[in-house]
DNA sequence: CCCTAAAATTGTAACGTTTCAATTTTACTT
DNA sequence: AAGTAAAATTGAAACGTTACAATTTTAGGG
């Protein structure tokens, strides 16, 4: 790869005049600046990022790192931050880390956004610092440079909650993904909460623990249908709308009709779930604007900018005919 | 943040010996490591990454660019790369670049897969290099150190073409997305030439443009009836799903009934086919396995091994309720 | 034609690593 | 106790930039 030092001696000039003609400075003549550019062009000259950014100790590159791509709803809340990013002339690296997060911690980014269970608070307070902000979607941290965009999950809950009591329903299930969601327990928690409220009991027999995906959802409720015996809730909240209809699957093959025998209530609205039959009713989380909260509460934060609250995400219950 | 030269001054230790000790080296003694080793932990150093591969004139980064990140069977052949990427001890970042592309140009990663139709051929062909190899899904390059791993959308094309003729259509139509899309026009052109090859003649009134949403198929579809004086095609296949599930909604508006009186065939098997009403007969695609045979293809380049063609990718015709 | 100020150019250090070559220390052997 | 080979440590250069400070060139005024 050609370098400025190539550029340099081809043009006739220091490196340094070379570094200035390239980036335009007002310090060089036309003339000359010319002439470097056309050798530049002439041997194909391409900035070295690294050497750059190691200088001057600025990467101009934010991360998103993320447990993994799967998921039917990720991609709205990334195109959100990356539209954001873009906005504010930095560059956004989409990274899926498991154990090294090794562009994280080795100073490759000015700052991140955390949706990754696999890194764990105590590495993320260990490398954050004034120069290098983060903001975390995936749990609750307490740290002067790191800032929380949460989804509203007990919120959305409680709007679920309140929703299948005015339809009158009184004994209610619930299908929680994997424990190490926290917004899937946020959720839950949020779930137990309101019914609390509202003077029902909630039987932890009603309990039904999958794993987010729909056929995790479609097992869970088949297996409990079978178990059950006598009786069975006549609604259902789940964690997501995946496995909501997962469990509607299971329970139409069990000769329930969905909603008149059990109502299925999901959450996130995914694509989806206004294609099934029945459509589901649930939560519709803005992911889009997630991302882009996200990522604008990183700029403030690069900004210097440390005293405020992220906006908080919009939620509403979207009524179909799940329930 | 700490350096090295900070943790060779606390220890008492040169920064060779430090940096020797970090990297675990059989040159220093076990006592000067551990030493070093506890140093190190003490003040929270931090490799730089940007230095280090600086200095190694290597980043163990592979770049995965794309367009952008919104699209439903994006996310598997992510996945796909992810896989095979960290199989290979390399890290994975994802992109999407609209116009300086700089992690691809600046010397940021070992070698990158391309799925962006705003970056030029000019600029690919332009930058790789023996050491920083290509691999491209969205064009054919003929290029030492770029290789090609495309969807076989030309066969594909010629089996809905042979499936439709074997069930006795004679008029198929076709809605194409976007000019830009290089598999689209792979796609549309197999069609022609099958249709071609089989004898039957393609009238160009029967081909509608739209742009790939289901929205865009839906709008074209709708339109076409309008104009459409008397009879219309029996068949008509599509660029992808998206589109085919937008067109067959637009057709039942208009009476028709999907496939009795027209058949619609889709391109690509998104999660969505299956749920849809009529379900949707079309291809399908293994995006993972497109993602992980890009990735080998890579590293194989990586390995210095550019002697071989990528395995190519299986697809196969997925017969639904559509047609 | 000389002086001076402004304009243009350049040498050099620095960013944080790695690694070669050189030096120092250690541990045997005789 | 001296000599030596092996082991351990270190100094310095290099990766490709940027930007300060220093130097050289240019142009204008007397």
């Amino acid at each position: 790869m050609a370098t400025l030092k190539d550029v340099a001696k081809r043009a006739g000039v220091s490196v340094s005049t070379a570094s200035y003609s390239i980036n335009n400075s007002s310090l060089i003549s036309e003339k000359t600046k010319e002439k470097v550019r056309k050798v530049a062009n002439e041997i194909g000259y391409r900035p070295n990022g690294l050497a750059k950014n190691l200088k001057e100790q600025k990467t101009n590159i934010i991360g998103l790192f993320l447990s993994g791509f799967t998921g039917p709803s990720l991609n709205d809340m990334v195109e959100g931050v990356q539209t954001e990013v873009m906005k504010n002339n930095y560059e956004l690296v989409v990274c899926a880390s498991v154990d090294s997060h090794r562009l994280l911690v080795e100073s490759y980014v000015d700052g991140a956004i955390i949706l990754n269970y696999h890194i764990e608070d105590q590495l993320l307070t260990s490398i954050v610092n004034e120069k290098t902000p983060f903001v975390v979607l995936d749990r609750k941290l307490d740290n002067p440079f790191i800032k929380n965009v949460l989804i509203p999950n007990e919120e959305g809950s409680r709007m679920i909650v309140d929703y299948l009591v005015s339809k009158e329903h009184s004994r209610i299930g619930y299908i929680a993904g994997a424990n190490y969601s926290f917004d899937g327990e946020q959720r839950l928690n949020g779930f137990r909460k309101s019914l609390d409220e509202t003077g029902l009991q909630f039987n932890e027999a009603d309990l039904i623990r999958a794993d987010f995906t729909e056929y995790s959802g479609y097992l869970g409720m088949k297996n409990y249908l079978q178990i059950a015996s006598g009786k069975i809730p006549t609604a259902f909240v789940c964690g997501n709308d995946e496995m909501a209809i997962g469990a509607i699957h299971a329970l139409q093959e069990n000769h329930f009709r969905v909603p008149e025998d059990v109502a299925v209530i999901g959450f996130d609205d995914i694509t989806l779930s206004r294609y099934v039959s029945p459509s589901l009713t649930t939560i519709k989380v803005p992911r889009k604007q997630w991302g882009i909260i996200a990522a604008q509460t990183l700029f403030q934060m690069l900004d210097k900018k440390y005293d405020f609250d992220p906006m908080p995400l919009p939620i509403e219950l979207e009524s179909r005919e799940s329930g």
